[in-house]
RNA sequence: GCCGCGAUAGCUCAGUGGUAGAGCGCAUCCUUGGUAAGGCUGAGGUCCAGGGUUCGAAUCCCUGUCGUGGCACCA
């Protein structure tokens, strides 16, 4: 019998595949359509195992909703722009598009070997200027919609990458990508509106039912609305210059006005700038408090400071009541109004500044059950839910009573107006980067920024860039920005900064609806296959492409350019790909293929294969370069072949969850695919006089065909709800039934029996190892290929059994058990129980109270 | 600090009110012309802890412990 041999399979069913262009996508209207995308990689130039994954698991979705009967569209691309070539080409001196293309064409090579159902016609890379150049466009489109502008603003300055970052792009104070600390410089600046689409996005994430909780809710707190009120306090004496519109601030509490106790500004508001240049002392404190570090750990412990500027403001409520205003280093510019008012009581950052300042603290919300002449604040600040007092009008209130109360009376006295603040900032779109997408703009003397005309697109990269230092090489590119200008016919410069490679990313899933339009997106294609139905990627992008992308489609749908108003209708987000560790004695880190791990009853250790030296097994990590415990998929594809990798991967572990590479794992998914294979070819050839014996009687025959409705029936479900490999274990344990049943001396009626169940093995199977679905669907006498093949049905009424065996406990302890045909009610099942000489021996001696039956589960006597 | 998630066999995980399961690993035995293999059989579990609801709890509720992810001086 000859083994199976994935080199030889694996490769003739790509090629079948392709031959019959078996995975294009079309539109068929009258046929549900489904949409299937995993996030587009980078071409770094080597696929890992995350990808496999990944990929894999749209491949299972893909697949599944094709048999059944989906026209499917999952396509694949590039997002090819970006700072790793730029590095490539500064370290190793070759050019970045040349870099970038050539990881392409290997990494395409090697996701073709995984076997997947893609439409390869629609693939392109977001540094093709065929797809840049539809960028182009659409950024003059939003430009004209008004939702892009450009601002003096301060930015996130990345020293190492020398080049601006989005907010989103900063982690504790760092770059992303370097890990340098970002500096705030001040720059022109290009910037996309998505604070217009705030409410929107926040509200619609109502309706994103089919995206993970968690996610939805780090969106959320991202964009971080909160409502509150905006207002006023007048200065007492007298305002100070530019001042006379008194001190706006921002509250969340505006029911705590009562407590108030002082007036804070941030360091760098205006006001304290102005103080600053009257006050040394002040402008020493502003300079200390700059000095502070920007790491989550350094704010986190920071001490809280202050400096009193001396100036007064009135209470609004009562023009008598003077509040100071002090500078505190709590306070951030960016935030509200860059100023607030303080309520110790109630709020723990002020009660900290309040004790350490000797401000007075006055609780103005009694908790329930305190006693007001009693009820203090420690040093912990009551942020619970109360009775308002010490507060004049608002006494007896609760605190959203109050806090409408309080609002109305401000509003009516025209000091200020309830207002809805986000943490949200607009988006800052350029870099100072040449490998990216130039914007279409330039800059003249006379007319200023001036967007180029649809007509003199595409700007497209220069081809002989230098990148021997760093910095902007399009910037200090000899001819590339000089043109001339739209309106005035003068001489003008390009604009050279390009686009944030989140722009190329936030459009891409309705370019590949048409990847030929001559418009960015063509309206009948986006209109048909958007939204995305199934949407799967790391949930490192839970916030940054995500909400990127969702903006984007909101504004090119209030544009006419889309229907839908969200992009993805469906999120997965799956967990990451680890490996164990290991290290040698002296700590320096080896790669799994250098150790042999031994196996020792329960124990394991592992030794370096060269010399035997012990080496220490570490922690299960993410795989990572720099921990060396990455495993290259290639090499597994050739011992193991793609299909064992394949089911591996998806078997391991829930999808959502981590999946623990081992070499144990990936050998017992490649002894599956064996005996997977072997159970095929112990099967006699079909022919029409067993297909005629099909069913029948025997009783392993239709233990047989009970168990192939009840797998249809189990793993639909289980792909059906992302549990692959729940759905995976399934197969398992048939194949060991069907083992149990095998071929060899099998009656007619077993063997047709055998070649039903097998028929649907060889589909269940196909999402998840395509290619030996194929070779076992031919040895089956399928038709065509099991690709093109619809998915098994069953019959809901084999999925059940005619009898059941039901557990009797006796006061919840199991005593025994019984036999009654399935259905039978409780009273039948009581009689059967009670005439059962084992249960009646159980029960000498006690008074039954009660007997409950559950039909076809379970039979419980209550007795004493 | 706030919001999640998890804890079930040696490992990775199913099981969401009704007899505690799978794969891998481990052990015994068989096969030695599927042989960097295959097969039979088996051992192995206070379902994290405590309390509650229930005839009945791994499952629902409460409290706690440990691990893990995200957010965070956001007024």
């Amino acid at each position: 019998m000859a083994r199976y041999n994935p080199k030889e399979t694996e490769p003739k069913w790509r090629k079948a595949w392709a031959d019959a262009d078996a995975f294009r996508a079309v539109m068929e209207p009258g046929k549900p359509k489904y949409y299937v995308l995993e996030m587009f990689p980078y071409p770094s130039g080597r696929l890992h195992m995350g990808h496999v994954r990944n990929y894999a698991l749209g491949d299972v979705i893909a697949r599944f909703k094709r048999a059944r009967g989906f026209s499917v569209l999952h396509p694949m691309g590039w997002d090819a722009f970006g700072l790793p070539a730029e590095n490539a080409a500064m370290e190793r001196g070759v050019d970045p598009k040349a870099w970038t293309y050539e990881n392409i064409a290997r990494m395409r090579a090697e996701l073709k070997e995984l076997g997947l159902s893609i439409d390869w016609s629609r693939e392109f890379a977001t540094c093709d200027l065929s797809y840049y150049s539809k960028q182009q466009a659409l950024f003059l489109d939003l430009y004209e919609r008004g939702l892009v502008y450009r601002k003096e603003g301060i930015v996130n300055w990345d020293p190492v990458d020398q080049t601006v970052l989005a907010n989103e792009q900063v982690e504790d104070g760092r770059g992303w990508r370097s890990g340098a600390i970002v500096e705030k410089r001040k720059l022109n600046q290009w910037f996309m509106r998505i604070t217009d689409y705030a409410d929107q996005l926040t509200d619609d994430l109502a309706s994103l039912d089919r995206w993970p909780e968690k996610v939805r809710v780090m969106q959320e707190n991202w964009i971080g609305r909160s409502r509150g009120l905006k207002f006023s306090f007048d200065f007492a004496p007298a305002a100070p210059k530019g001042f006379e519109a008194g001190l706006e601030v921002y509250t969340t509490r505006p029911d705590t006005l009562y407590g108030a106790s002082f007036v804070g500004i941030a360091a760098d508001h205006p006001l304290a700038e102005q103080v600053a240049l009257k006050d040394p002392r002040a402008a020493a404190f502003i300079a200390e408090c700059k000095t502070g570090g920007a790491s989550q750990a350094e704010i986190d412990t920071a001490e809280k400071i202050g400096f009193d500027t001396g100036l007064k403001v009135t209470h609004p409520f009562d023009p008598s009541w003077e509040l100071p205003v002090w500078i505190a280093n709590f306070i951030l510019m960016d935030y509200g109004t860059g100023a607030i008012f303080a309520c110790p009581a109630h709020d723990q950052r002020d009660l900290d500044f309040s004790r350490k300042y000797k401000l007075p603290v006055k609780p103005v919300v009694l908790p329930p059950g305190e006693d007001a002449a009693t009820f203090d604040v420690g040093d912990e600040a009551y942020v619970g839910p109360g009775v308002i007092y010490n507060s004049d009008f608002l006494d007896g209130l609760d605190i959203e009573a109050a806090k409408a109360a309080a609002i109305g009376r401000i509003e009516a006295q025209n000091q200020g107006e309830g207002a809805t603040v986000y943490r949200l900032r607009d988006w800052g779109v350029a870099r100072q980067r040449a490998w990216g997408c130039p914007i279409p703009v330039v800059h003249c003397e006379t007319d200023g920024v001036v967007p180029l005309p649809k007509s003199a697109l595409p700007v497209a990269l220069p081809d002989d860039l230098e990148f021997g230092k760093p910095g902007n090489a399009l910037a200090r590119h000899p001819s590339w920005k000089h043109t001339t200008c739209p309106q005035c016919g003068g001489a003008a410069t390009r604009e050279v900064d390009t686009l944030d490679t989140f722009v190329d990313s936030s459009w891409y899933f309705a370019r590949f609806t048409d990847t030929e339009a001559a418009q960015p997106i063509d309206k009948t294609a986006a209109d048909y296959w958007l939204p995305v139905d199934q949407y799967i990627g790391g949930v490192e992008h839970a916030v940054l492409h995500l909400l990127y992308a969702r903006f984007v489609t909101k504004a090119l749908a209030d544009d006419g350019q889309l229907r839908v108003r969200e992009p993805f209708a469906g999120l997965f987000t799956q967990g990451m790909v680890t490996h164990e560790t290991y290290r040698r004695q002296s700590g320096e880190w080896l790669e799994p293929h250098e150790v042999e791990v031994i196996v020792e009853g329960a124990a394991r250790r592992a030794r370096l294969l060269d010399n035997g030296a012990d080496v220490v097994i570490g922690d299960v990590e993410k795989m990572s370069k720099s921990k060396k415990n990455t495993v290259a998929p290639e090499e597994i594809f050739d011992v193991y072949g793609v299909d064992a990798a394949r089911l591996f991967v998806l078997s391991d572990s829930p999808p959502e969850r981590d999946a623990m590479w081992s070499n144990a794992g990936v050998q017992g998914a490649w002894r599956f695919v064996n005996r997977v294979w072997e159970e095929f070819e112990s099967q006699p050839a079909p022919n029409t006089e067993e297909a005629a014996s099909r069913g029948g009687d025997g009783e392993a025959a239709t233990a047989v065909r009970r168990a192939t409705h009840k797998l249809v029936k189990q793993v639909t479900e289980a792909i059906d709800s992302f549990r692959f490999n729940s759905g995976i274990a399934r197969l398992y344990e048939f194949l060991n039934l069907l083992k149990a049943n095998p071929a060899k001396g099998a009656s007619p009626a077993l063997l047709g029996a055998r070649t039903e169940a097998l028929s649907a093995f060889s589909r269940l199977i196909a999402p998840f190892t395509p290619h030996l679905a194929e070779e076992c669907w031919v040895r089956v006498g399928g038709e065509g290929l099991v690709a093109n093949a619809p998915w098994p049905g069953f019959d809901p009424a084999l999925t059940e059994d005619a009898v059941r065996v039901l557990p009797v406990q006796v006061n919840g302890k199991r005593r025994g058990e019984i036999s009654a045909p399935a259905g039978a009610s409780p009273a039948d099942v009581e009689k059967i129980v009670l005439d059962d000489p084992e249960i009646a021996r159980r029960l000498e001696g006690l008074t039954i109270r009660k007997v409950i039956v559950v039909q076809d589960r379970i039979v419980n006597i209550v007795a004493a």
